[in-house]
RNA sequence: GUGGCCGUAGCUCAGCAGGUAGAGCACCUGGUUGUGGUCCAGGAUGUCGCGGGUUCAAAUCCCGUCGGUCACCCCA
């Protein structure tokens, strides 16, 4: 093959069409049901400083140890592609004095995130996700809402193979007596090791493993449950409770964790099995009480998740949906030599402007080939305009499925398309 | 960072007891000097990933390299 001069960098990849609207259609999809629950909307930058993520996502944590774009500035400073959105938002929102207003304060986001890794199905070094977030408040009202919202999101592409799992991390004050009996139980075991190590800086993460043998050796591990405090029960049941009666069927997993050092309490990931043997979860998140404090901030009790827009699609196509998104026109115009095609043009920019989505034949083909151009293009009608037509000011109008052809005045083209757009086909 | 598999036309792939490249789909033209979808006829496209080796001869065998992919660790 002639290799092109350039290609994708490693890990990366391009969506062209028809998965271009789809990857779009998911991105609206998802953000769908926040923008219908007072989310507002936020933007900041694809990269932060260093420094944030160290600081925000946890220096033990496999992102910021080897996963991270990192880079020094011509100016000297440390920056970083962002690995996650959440210590951004929450940067933006303490920068903006977000948190002074109103509380809770609710934000969505839509963006590219970067990790460099050994790319693998499902798993890249640049991805796309939406994110929610409510800051300022510690009401399991809006863990489970969030929970819910996602869900509607993935239900209202049609996936019936997403489930969510959930768990309780305890609070601050209750999860550091767990991390010390799973690290006891832990430093008994044989362990590898990076595993070992492991066990000194994040014992919780073991939990994640999924070698076989490690799971097996983890049967009798003390589990979180044990420990929590009673108001860390009760804010987990809550949660709960809450989603049962918004008829959001759940799974208890007591050894979920995630990858991410600043969760607390709820912690929640919603799991499908089509993407890929290495990765279950098309989306995930939790509360995280202490992150404001992290980095530099007031106490802001906050949760929020991000759903992964590419691992949705991924997981849409192996349920067998079809590609979501729209794309195409209803109306095609064919015309025959240089004084149709110039008659045509304004004919179209006058469609377009009053909402028909329509396109015409280009490069001056023949009556076949803009026909065929015609028939491809998906639309409904075709507007045909050649010399006798022109002499006599109409245009003929062909109904793509039917094949029936009638002459339209010219000034009347766009009233008589719209018209027949209206009608069903 | 580690390992398996794979690199042949735009796409999917065949060809591999070595003899110098094919199919389907897609695309273009014509059959129909003003009408698409079906049909028929014709056409264009490949440094067979790259480099080296063996051989009279390599897409085919050997070595290396690059790329892709899947998996491990871990993560959305």
């Amino acid at each position: 093959m002639n290799q092109p001069a350039f290609r994708a960098p490693k890990g990366t990849f391009d969506f062209v069409p028809p998965r271009g609207e789809a990857i779009l259609a998911v991105r609206d999809a998802m953000a769908e049901p926040l923008r219908h629950a007072g989310y507002g909307y936020i933007e900041t930058p694809s990269f932060e400083e260093t420094a944030l993520f160290a600081r925000g996502v946890g220096e033990s944590t496999d992102i910021v140890t080897k996963e991270m774009y990192s880079f020094t500035t011509r100016g000297g400073d440390e920056v970083t592609l962002r690995p996650e959105g959440t210590a951004p938002v929450l940067r933006a929102a303490l920068e903006n004095g977000l948190h002074r207003g109103a509380l809770p304060v609710k934000l969505w986001y839509s963006g590219s995130y970067y990790r460099y890794e050994r790319p693998q199905k499902g798993r890249y070094r640049h991805f796309s996700q939406v994110g929610a977030e409510v800051l300022g408040t510690e009401d399991p009202a809006v863990d489970a809402e969030l929970i819910v919202l996602a869900m509607d999101a993935y239900r209202s592409l049609g996936l019936t193979g997403v489930h969510v799992v959930v768990n309780s991390l305890g609070s601050e004050e209750s999860r550091p007596a767990y991390r010390a009996a799973l690290q006891e139980y832990l430093r008994g075991l044989d362990l590898d090791e990076d595993t070992a190590r492991r066990v000194e800086i994040n014992p919780l993460r073991v939990l994640d493993d999924k070698r076989p043998e490690i799971q097996a050796a983890l049967a009798d591990a003390p589990v979180i449950s044990d420990f929590l405090s009673a108001a860390d029960r009760s804010h987990h049941d809550m949660v709960r409770s809450l989603l049962t009666d918004a008829g959001v069927p759940y799974r208890d997993d007591p050894r979920l964790v995630r990858g991410l050092d600043y969760y607390t309490r709820t912690l929640f990931e919603f799991v499908h099995e089509g993407i890929g043997a290495a990765q279950s979860a098309v989306g995930g998140g939790g509360r995280y009480d202490g992150l404001s404090e992290l980095i530099g901030g007031p106490r802001l009790p906050s949760v929020g998740w991000a759903l992964g827009a590419d691992r949705t699609l991924l997981a849409m196509e192996a349920e067998g949906l079809p590609l979501p998104g729209r794309s195409g026109v209803d109306v095609f115009a064919v015309p025959l030599g240089e004084e149709a095609a110039r008659t045509l043009f304004g004919v179209v920019a006058e469609l377009r402007r009053a909402g028909v989505r329509a396109d015409m034949s280009v490069g001056g083909r023949g009556l076949k080939g803009a026909m065929k151009a015609a028939d491809r293009s998906g639309a409904r009608l075709a507007v045909v305009i050649g010399e006798r037509d022109l002499a006599e000011n109409v245009a003929q109008v062909k109904d793509l499925e039917s094949g029936e052809q009638q002459g339209v005045a010219l000034a009347d083209v766009l009233g008589h398309v719209t018209k027949r757009l209206a009608s069903p086909a």
